[in-house]
RNA sequence: GGGCGCUUAGCUCAGUGGUUAGAGCGCAUGCUUCACACGCAUGAGGUCACAGGUUCGAAUCCCGUAGCGCCCA
């Protein structure tokens, strides 16, 4: 039988005694530890050294605020006694309140311009319940923020909620039932603060449950007086630059909403629509088939266009033709945009249908006739049909046209229609007086400016870019609507003159604050009205970083604060969020708002399909974190690269979190073996690298080097999947399968047991040493992504040693103070040692024994005499003893000569045989 | 119609010119092992969408085709 084997027991005596000493600590009665004259509980380790050795006891190291210790302190001196599962129940709020109460990431105001990393994060629109998109992306950016205060940043990591506009609004009305246009304004007004209230506090509650490392004591909301001053300055500022402008002019119209909006506010939407033909009379009696989409326009016909090339048509050019019903004569035009494969290639032109129609109207000089009013009814130019909704109107007027045979034709097709985000109602152009900013003279600024900031991934600077080439419109900051900033703005009833607010008035409610004069400076009339409209929201938030710099307050600090280092964010608000701060940082102070901008991708379902706060299914993240905890729902977020979609699926979203469970639970069970061989050491005023001397110790750090630094070329691009990809590759593999393996034999005393008591105290320091060093540095470097576990563990051992309150402000770990512990040699010694062992472990395997069995012998044959495998055969046999106590193998055999069987490892040049005790 | 992105293992995805293309999950086999069975070990699994080009060498660069997604007309 294998363990009858005289080579095991001649050569394990000693360790023979260390095995029963280890089963008697072991049958100690749970939570009972012996205690002896330093006065706490110990290792196995610091035992030994107080009763073998009579070595002076060291300090213990006690556990101070983590979790463990309010659950477990009476019992630090075994693994044992650490509790057998992390909880992150209890552990997660604990740091949590820990960070809060100590201002672990409260922002420095005295610090200098140069060291300050800012985050201008986008506040989330008060317009409903979060959705685990939103802990993606938010929780992404903090991964980032992290790793930048870790790396001796000032973090500027404030907070807001964007809660003025139309979206609260719309949520206010669904949420309490009621209508803004149906109430007094103030008592809307105060509901919306009401409401706002309750979600703000909710959303903070959230992201505190997340980890989010802002400093709430920068939080702000939108609408408050802060806010809605800098917007007024803004708008004055822009005003008094000229680049305002107020106009009566086609705008775009929400019929539902009741109010003018911006470009950007337009969302494309399918929608199954049908083509109509209808036929025009000319003046000869000939029957022309015109085909549209809107016969409910007819009324507003103004002019038919065809291609200038459409020989079908070219004899009709300049003729003029009646429209059917309403009978009003209109020319019949040429012009390039018509696309003569649509519909009948006759195209009608109304006021106003599409962006198409109002060119053409501007163009050509046409008529205004408007049949649409502001509540999205059909009005009098449309005759007996006035009153009608759009709908019934098509309805009517189709049923008119097919009574008196001028319907010839309906057929079924898909059609973009262009839809208010917020409600999804078909967008209409309505003529109504709105004030503008002045953006198409200046896309040429605009683009170059984007350029100017640096976006990650680079990709996402193209979409800008893109997005303002193509504007067609100048920026339309009028709303007619309740809850939000008001225009700072006063009129004279007589002559229409406008009269702005004063500086140092702001913020202004011009329907209930005098205006700066009694009199208009222009007709010297009394008569002055405040303006009713409210600021687009978009003019507030496009101002964070001025409204967290506090641009032109008595505590300015612009000089400190602007432009903003980051700013995070998702690519569907390129073209909102982004362009508007771009924007107004070009206006207000030619400069850009931000250097980088980095963009992160959606959540998805398995269909595909983003989620939004409208949608209803989807991941509560609340209910996400209590299942699975938030080191966990962050571990998930990492999962995707900067910018890439994930997808996660909502029937079984346990897969998803798969990873982050191993890792937590992975990350728990090493530290808690760590820990224990740890507290015998003291690293206390000592060189730890010098103590490093085993080559299988330098080999880790070698390693751990590496891997550093790999995972800051990463952060420093903003791929933080990268870094936690490396330092996942590093912790998993050469620390936990390899390394700890490796080390248990000089951890727990078997492998130097026969040794002069000098050297064994020599390679087990060397041991402990790589240990602290690493594990350290394994913790931080997973602090990012997982900040709850990492500080409990880093309480555990760690802290007494740092002068930081927490893990997330001490320096990240660094690559260059590993040097001096480093040696090529050994970092080839390690590799060949690791190589031998997989192969042992696969004979094992293939063997189909536990990789525990003890085996006789371990034979590894060379394929040549180079001066490679002389080496590698050099590594193996000084590296022997470890070799054989993890491999559990009596002997090892080496041999200059190919093996002609046995297991082949890929890539190494040596081959392995196992051979077996006789049964 | 235009722009951007994507197409790599059963699934979700890494992989920016250099050995034999990687990971996690899933699958198969073995192992109760003194941190971890919520674990470990070992293994199977790929025509890198298709076609052409550049190159000593292409998943990677260029051109084209097809499909998918997003954004904009």
């Amino acid at each position: 039988m294998w363990y009858t084997s005289g080579w095991y027991f001649s050569m394990s005596a000693a360790r023979f005694s260390t095995v029963r000493f280890i089963q008697r600590a072991f049958s100690r009665p749970a939570g009972i530890a012996e205690r002896t004259s330093c006065g706490c509980a110990h290792t196995r380790n610091h035992y030994s050294r107080h009763r073998g050795r009579g070595l002076t006891p060291i300090r213990c190291a006690t556990i101070r605020g983590s979790t463990m210790s309010e659950r477990e302190h009476s019992g630090i001196g075994s693994i044992k006694e650490l509790p057998k599962r992390y909880d992150p129940s209890a552990a997660e709020p604990h740091w949590q309140r820990l960070w809060e109460e100590k201002g672990v990431f409260r922002f420095n105001r005295d610090a200098p311009h140069g060291n300050i990393f800012s985050v201008d994060t986008p506040p989330p629109t008060v317009s409903g319940a979060l959705h685990i998109g939103h802990v993606f992306s938010y929780v992404q950016a903090d991964i980032v923020v992290r790793y930048k205060r870790m790396r001796g940043f000032e973090v500027f990591y404030p907070f807001g909620f964007d809660d003025n506009g139309l979206a609260t609004e719309r949520l206010v009305e669904r949420v309490r039932n009621v209508k803004g246009s149906e109430m007094p304004r103030e008592d809307f007004i105060e509901l919306c603060l009401e409401v706002s209230r309750e979600q703000e506090a909710e959303f903070k509650d959230l992201w505190q449950a997340v980890g989010i490392s802002c400093d709430w004591t920068e939080e702000y909301t939108t609408i408050n007086e802060r806010c809605r001053r800098i917007a007024q300055r803004s708008f004055l500022d822009l005003y008094h630059k000229g680049e305002v402008y107020r106009k009566e002019a086609p705008s775009l119209w929400c019929p539902v909403c009741r109010t003018a909006i911006a470009q950007a506010e337009i969302e494309d939407r399918q929608h199954p629509s049908q083509f109509h033909e209808i036929l025009f009379t000319l003046d000869d009696g000939t029957q022309v088939p015109i085909a549209t989409t809107r016969p409910e326009l007819l009324p507003a016909c103004v002019a038919v266009f065809v291609h200038p090339d459409d020989d079908r048509y070219a004899k009709y050019v300049g003729r003029k033709t009646r429209t059917p019903h309403f009978n009003a004569d209109v020319q019949i035009i040429t012009d390039p945009l018509v696309d003569p494969e649509k519909g009948t290639g006759i195209v009608m032109c109304c006021t106003f249908g599409d962006t198409t129609d109002i060119e053409w109207w501007q163009k050509y000089g046409l008529d205004t006739k408007v049949c649409i009013d502001e509540t999205g009814k059909l009005n009098e130019q449309a005759g007996e049909f006035a009153g009608l909704s759009l709908e019934e109107g098509r309805k009517a007027i189709l049923e008119v046209l097919r009574g008196e045979g001028l319907l010839t034709k309906s057929w079924e097709i898909e059609h973009t229609v262009n839809c208010h985000e917020r409600c999804g109602t078909p967008l209409e152009f309505i003529v109504t007086r709105q004030w503008f900013i002045k953006l198409l003279d200046k896309k040429e600024k605009l683009i170059e400016y984007g350029e100017r900031c640096r976006w990650f991934p680079e990709f996402m600077g193209v979409r800008y870019r893109h997005w303002v080439e193509n504007l067609h419109w100048d920026w339309c900051i009028s709303r007619q609507r309740y809850y939000g900033v008001p225009f700072p703005l006063w009129y004279c009833e007589a002559c229409g003159e406008v009269i702005p607010a004063r500086e140092q008035d702001l913020p202004v409610n011009p329907l209930a604050d005098h205006a700066p004069v009694d009199r208009c400076p222009e007709c010297g009339s009394d008569r002055i009205r405040g303006e009713s409209d409210v600021l687009d929201t978009w003019m507030t938030s496009s101002l964070t970083p001025q409204i967290n710099a506090k641009w032109g307050e008595a505590d300015d600090r612009m000089g400190q604060l602007f432009p903003m280092t980051l700013r995070p964010q998702a690519h569907d608000i390129i073209r909102t969020w982004a362009f508007y701060t771009i924007t107004k940082a070009c206006l207000h102070h030619e400069d850009i708002p931000w250097s980088d901008v980095m963009v992160s991708g959606h959540a998805q379902d398995v269909s595909r399909q983003r989620f939004s706060k409208s949608r209803s299914k989807t991941l509560n993240p609340r209910e996400m974190i209590e299942q699975f905890s938030a080191d966990v729902v962050r571990h998930w977020t990492s999962s995707a690269k900067l910018g890439a979609d994930t997808i996660i699926d909502l029937r079984n979203p346990q897969e998803s979190f798969e990873g982050g469970r191993r890792l937590v639970t992975k990350l728990y069970n090493a530290s808690k073996f760590s820990h224990a061989h740890l507290l015998s050491f003291d690293p206390a005023g000592r060189d730890l690298t010098a103590l490093v001397q085993h080559t299988l110790d330098r080999w880790l750090l070698g390693r751990l080097a590496d891997t550093i630094q790999r995972a800051q070329k990463a952060f420093d691009e903003y791929e933080y999947s990268d870094a936690l990809d490396v330092a996942e590759r590093f912790f998993w593999r050469d620390f936990c399968d390899n390394y700890l393996e490796l080390a248990k034999g000089r951890l727990y005393g078997e492998a130097v047991a026969g040794l002069p008591m000098e050297e064994a105290e020599r390679l087990s320091e060397s041991a402990k040493a790589a240990l602290f060093i690493a594990l350290e540095a394994i913790l931080k470097m997973f602090a990012p992504f997982v900040p709850h576990i990492t500080e409990d563990i880093w309480h555990w051992h760690f802290a007494r040693f740092s002068s930081e309150e927490s893990i997330h402000r001490t320096a990240w770990p660094d690559a260059k103070s590993l040097e001096p512990a480093l040696d090529e040699d050994c970092s080839r010694a390690g590799l060949n040692l690791v190589g031998a062992l997989a192969l042992a472990r696969k004979a094992k395997s293939e063997l189909n024994i536990s990789i525990k069995k003890q085996a006789k012998t371990l034979t590894i044959g060379f394929q040549s005499e180079d001066s490679i495998s002389s080496r590698a055969l050099d590594d193996l046999r000084s590296l022997q003893g470890d070799l054989l106590s993890t491999a559990n193998v009596d002997e090892l055999v080496l041999k200059a000569e190919a093996l002609d069987d046995g297991y082949e490892l890929e890539g190494v040049a040596f081959k392995a045989r196992m051979e077996l005790h006789p049964e």
